[in-house]
DNA sequence: AACTTGTCAATTTTT
DNA sequence: TTGACAAGTT
């Protein structure tokens, strides 16, 4: 096969480079992902050894999506050899093959997810209230745990971090309480045996800067790196390249400075911007034909892109040529905004555009309720993009509790989930009462519960409720070793738990609890898939459980079928990397977008946005439309039981007349009720007349 | 321990 | 207006 024969001359420099650092700047759809897997097909070619290439994604989607169009380029063989995933699952690998250079005890460490996280965060928060520090106040865990993750991901450890004197006056100070926190989480993680998704790059690059002979072993094993999406990495993940980049410095890394759009979570664009100083000497490349929009649409995204000052200058451009100019619709309120979508979206689907060829995009979640009620009305099937993650759902945690009851007795934060789940009269007191007893005796909570009788002042009901839920365990996994299956033991549990029944009387519609038992049966396949092909060897749990945490979609993808068909709601922060035919981006207003925070002006705190992130954003969302774009607003809108006049976004106010066509519903709509009443007058007058 | 009522706040999200 | 979460009731 002719590896360059369906590359431009831009792309095939980009794939011949690959000695030393490059960067390769990647306008929206100018080919990226080709870049990439063309550039390892080269090397593989050349006679680089699969496991010494790296490339590396932020998310696992983007790995299995590269995974695939490599395969089909190299075959499935060759392709299963290279080192494909996230930074933290390569992280993770790493840990898991020298555990000891990376200061874990052994190689069956667990990693918390987000939620177990905060846990740890809101049980240490109630610790902290009891020390009468004042902070009896209600926190948003999420804001603590984020500060954590930020300090962790630039290197800041507790004992530097310093009392920042300017605290604003209103609302509770964060960063004093998270800080307060912080040094007993990283205890209660290292108590654990665990590591949080932090860790996983951070433990990496720690180590491997104070230890040279681990560095350059890992070094010589890696010969060839790539980064995707490199404008969103941050510091730990800089210094991770850095650490595993060895004396030949072969470094490609691709991605557009102007889709940089999670500064919010640490991301630093200086790292796209400053390349050439991270990596002295660097080759800097420009793709910028695109392959993806019509003329029209890059027009204006490239006159989006041009108002922002901190970037590398490049202009999209297309040999494609027609198409028609984006539209800029007003409406009279919100209401009428999501009304005019959907019947817009009803026409196109009546003119044979696919349904999954149309999206509509916004700046936050809140904004999907208008849009879907509207859908639903007008019978108009959707499915909306980012939602809540497949493993952090309830039920799924609940069943993951039990499979890690049964398989790691000692598993505390399982225990407590699985007793409360369903409630069975075990509360956090009971709870207690038996970690203090277990403690004592040096035991786990699950042989712990075998001796409840032994527990000194907890009620009779109490202690028949845990002999209940020893039982239940005991039970379990007899089963499990007699159906040599854990799989079918969980099965078991749920039985006799009733789950189902439980999930039911938590739901209402019957629609919705199938939904969320469907959750349950895919997990649970995903259980028994990885129980059989461990047949011979005993299970790896840790791995299977790390997989979980990291992410694997497996379990998803196989619930979601169907979901062609349907047109698309996402943020613009979950359509980064997607396209469709059609695209309306919604609710273009000042405060909404850009969004409030960083709108207002007396909105300037650390870690509050910037104005040019938003502009970014409004940039990927006009840049995801390959042949229509639609930019909706209202021009008033109820907020919070009281209805406000808005502002058009400052991002329309940039664009000139000709690249943009503005089109007022309520105008239009007068016009119509004019003709009408004209049409009446007629028809009277005849009457008259 | 489970259910009910009241208060406060109000991006974006992956691993 | 919704939603999350904590305090207050049963």
């Amino acid at each position: 096969m002719d590896l360059f024969a369906r590359l431009n001359l831009a792309q095939r420099d980009a794939v011949l480079t690959i000695d030393g650092p490059v960067l390769v700047l990647a306008g929206a759809g100018s080919g990226k992902t080709r870049v990439i897997t063309h550039r390892i097909a080269y090397l593989l070619e050349l006679g680089v050894p699969p496991d010494a290439i790296v490339a590396l994604s932020f998310t696992n989607r983007a790995a299995e999506e590269m995974r695939k169009r490599i395969e089909t380029m190299v075959g499935t063989n060759t392709a299963a050899g290279l080192v494909l995933g996230t930074f933290h699952s390569l992280g993770a690998q790493m840990m898991r093959q020298e555990p000891h250079t990376f200061g874990l005890t052994s190689r069956r460490f667990s990693i918390l997810d987000q939620g177990d996280v905060y846990g740890l965060v809101r049980g240490l928060l109630q610790e902290y209230g009891h020390h009468g520090h004042g902070a009896d106040r209600r926190f948003d865990i999420g804001a603590i745990a984020q500060r954590i993750s930020l300090w962790k991901n630039e290197f800041v450890v507790p004992e530097v971090l310093q009392r920042t004197s300017a605290k604003r006056e209103e609302g509770p100070d964060y960063d004093a309480v998270a800080a307060a926190v912080y040094p007993a989480y990283l205890e209660r993680v290292a108590g654990l045996g665990a590591v949080d998704f932090d860790d996983l790059v951070c433990k990496i690059v720690l180590a491997l800067q104070r230890d040279h002979i681990a560095r350059s072993r890992w070094q010589a094993r890696f010969s060839y790196l790539m980064v995707d999406e490199y404008q969103d990495t941050n510091r730990a993940q800089l210094e991770f390249i850095q650490a595993l980049l060895g004396p030949d410095r072969n470094l490609c890394v691709v991605g557009d400075d102007d889709q940089a759009i999670y500064g919010w979570r640490g991301a630093k664009v200086a790292n796209i911007l400053g390349f050439d100083m991270y990596f002295p000497g660097a080759k800097i490349l420009k793709l910028e034909e695109n392959y993806r929009s019509r003329a029209p649409i890059l027009t204006l995204a490239n006159i989006v892109a041009r108002q922002n000052s901190g970037r590398h200058d490049k202009a999209l451009f297309t040999s494609k040529d027609g198409g028609q100019v984006p539209v800029a619709v007003v409406t009279p309120d919100g209401d009428q905004e999501a009304r005019w979508v959907g019947r817009k979206i009803r026409e196109l689907l009546t003119d044979r555009v696919r349904a999954d060829e149309i999206a509509v995009l916004y700046r936050s979640v809140v904004q999907s309720r208008a849009i879907e009620e509207q859908l639903r009305e007008q019978g108009i099937a959707y499915r909306v993009l980012g939602g809540q993650p497949f493993f952090d759902r309830k039920e799924v945690k609940d069943v993951l509790a039990y499979l890690r009851v049964l398989v790691f007795p000692n598993d505390e934060l399982a225990f407590r989930r699985a007793v409360e789940t369903p409630p069975r009269g075990i509360g956090p007191k009971t709870l207690d009462s038996l970690a203090t007893h277990a403690a004592m005796m040096s035991m786990t909570l699950s042989e712990a519960i075998d001796h409840a009788e032994a527990l000194v002042g907890v009620p009779a009901r109490q202690i028949a409720s845990l002999r209940n839920f020893g039982e239940l365990l005991t039970e379990a996994r007899a089963h499990a070793r007699a159906q040599r299956s854990i799989a079918s033991a969980i099965r078991h549990v749920l039985g006799r738990i009733a789950l189902r029944t439980q999930i039911e009387k938590e739901t209402g519609s019957s629609e919705a609890t199938q939904a969320r038992w469907n959750g349950v049966e895919a997990l649970l396949d995903g259980v028994a898939r990885f129980e059989q092909r461990q047949l011979g060897g005993k299970p790896r749990w840790h791995e299977y459980l790390g997989s979980v945490a990291l992410g694997s979609r497996e379990q998803e993808s196989h619930e979601q079928h169907g979901e062609l068909g349907k047109i698309t709601l996402a943020t613009l922060h979950s359509a980064k990397g997607l396209e469709w035919d059609v695209v309306f981006v919604i609710g273009c207003e000042d405060d909404v977008l850009p969004h409030r925070r960083v709108s207002s002006p007396r909105a300037t705190d650390a870690m509050g946005g910037d104005l040019e992130e938003e502009r970014r954003l409004f940039y990927v969302g006009i840049t995801r439309a390959r042949e229509q774009l639609f930019l909706t607003r209202a021009a008033n809108r109820v907020e919070r039981g009281r209805e406000i006049a808005r502002t058009p976004s400052r991002f329309l106010s940039e664009l000139p007349k000709e690249v943009c066509e503005a089109y007022d519903v309520a105008t239009r709509e007068e016009m119509t009720a004019a003709a009408m009443l004209t049409m009446a007058d007629t028809f009277l007058a005849r009457f008259k007349g």
